[in-house]
DNA sequence: ATTGACAAATGACAGCGTGTCACATATAAT
DNA sequence: ATTATATGTGACACGCTGTCATTTGTCAAT
């Protein structure tokens, strides 16, 4: 988290600072981006960084935090709005995470965020930062209709997170990379229907 | 690829220098791992590894480049074996990658090697190393049976490749995790299923 | 055995980004 | 006006990088 101080600051330099820092993670990874380039940017002294941010993680932990609670929202909020069935929410989050979580200017810093993503992560947005872990899909478990899903028990609902997590995932980085989005749309939606129906076709 | 001069090293030298340089991707991630610390341990001059490596990329490469070989082979190899079955295919490619295809003293630099890779990368092997793509699992398309598949045109295989890829590498970098290999495995069988036969009740 | 030409090894060096700290400056409290 | 406290600053030492002029090793020709 930052400091109090940062919080202090006139609005207009937090704003620079934040856009500036955004402009720089957007140009490089997170292992790339400079500190260096971030203070000369937004015209701030060095030592000035450090007494707002402990670190470049934190920084970028900050300029995710209240889109991961808006995201963990959605979540909660596409549960509901489906009467708990899961591959419709995942379609609503999917909705919300390319549509409308983030404005124009930021999306650009999102594609590049969303491509940091490791495949060993199993909630959508931890990308090095241990810290302010989100709640995960599994702990929706009794609010999702599983009256007619093949699911015994909390390990088999694990599972069929995992799967949906991990396409949604790249359907995601998908519709930020092609230059198609109702391609992406399309794409994704087939690839939920082959895990809600199997891909076998039946005899 | 590492310079002519490495290669006309003595043997001894040479294993060395590949044995260190692992022990340090193994203690660190590709960005923090650092040269110092390997010429350092492998007891040459800095100069000398320049001679040997463009980069530590070219190093990484290099110490994957016979692995990927062996994959891109097994997998191959197991989409004749099981006669074009994708399923059974991807689980002989997962028994390969996770039981045969590295020495003992090599997990531990593969699991950091798996857990670094990105989302967004479509192929197994893909870190931040843009050389030497390995055949993409999309090339198999003429080799896999699909007359009891849902799958019209090579889009639709594209799209399922992802699903099981998505799907294989976590269940990888799982077993690698967890204690069990053996529910690791089970795990992975049953999300196959899912895939399969599809995540709700036949009626 | 000596020489010379080429291959390989070396480590000092400049460059760059980092995190810190002693000092400067602003703001509030008495 | 004076003191206390909070905030801002950039010079600095540090650590790692990639380079390059120089040294050392190798071996064929004489």
């Amino acid at each position: 988290m930052p400091s109090e101080t940062f919080f202090k600051l006139p609005q207009d330099k937090r704003e620079k600072i934040l856009t500036c820092a955004k402009q720089e993670f957007t140009r490089a990874t997170l292992q790339e981006a400079s500190i260096k380039n971030i203070v000369e940017t937004a015209g701030i002294a060095r030592g000035s960084f450090y007494q707002y941010f402990d670190s470049k993680e934190d920084l970028l932990q900050y300029l995710l935090e209240e889109h991961i609670e808006k995201i963990n929202n959605s979540i909660e909020r596409s549960i509901k709005k489906t009467n708990g069935d899961i591959f419709e929410a995942f379609i609503c989050i999917y909705d919300y995470m390319v549509n409308e979580c983030m404005n124009k200017n930021e999306v650009q810093f999102f594609k590049k965020i969303f491509e940091e993503i490791k495949t060993a992560e199993d909630d959508f947005f931890v990308i090095d930062l241990k810290k302010h872990k989100p709640k995960t899909m599994e702990e929706y478990y009794d609010l999702i209709d599983k009256s007619n899903l093949k699911i015994e028990g909390k390990e088999d609902f694990k599972l069929l997170i995992r799967i949906l997590q991990a396409v949604t995932k790249k359907a995601i980085v998908s519709n930020f990379k092609y230059k198609s989005k109702k391609q992406a749309k399309l794409d994704y939606l087939k690839q939920l229907d082959y895990i809600k129906y199997g891909i076998i076709k039946p005899k």
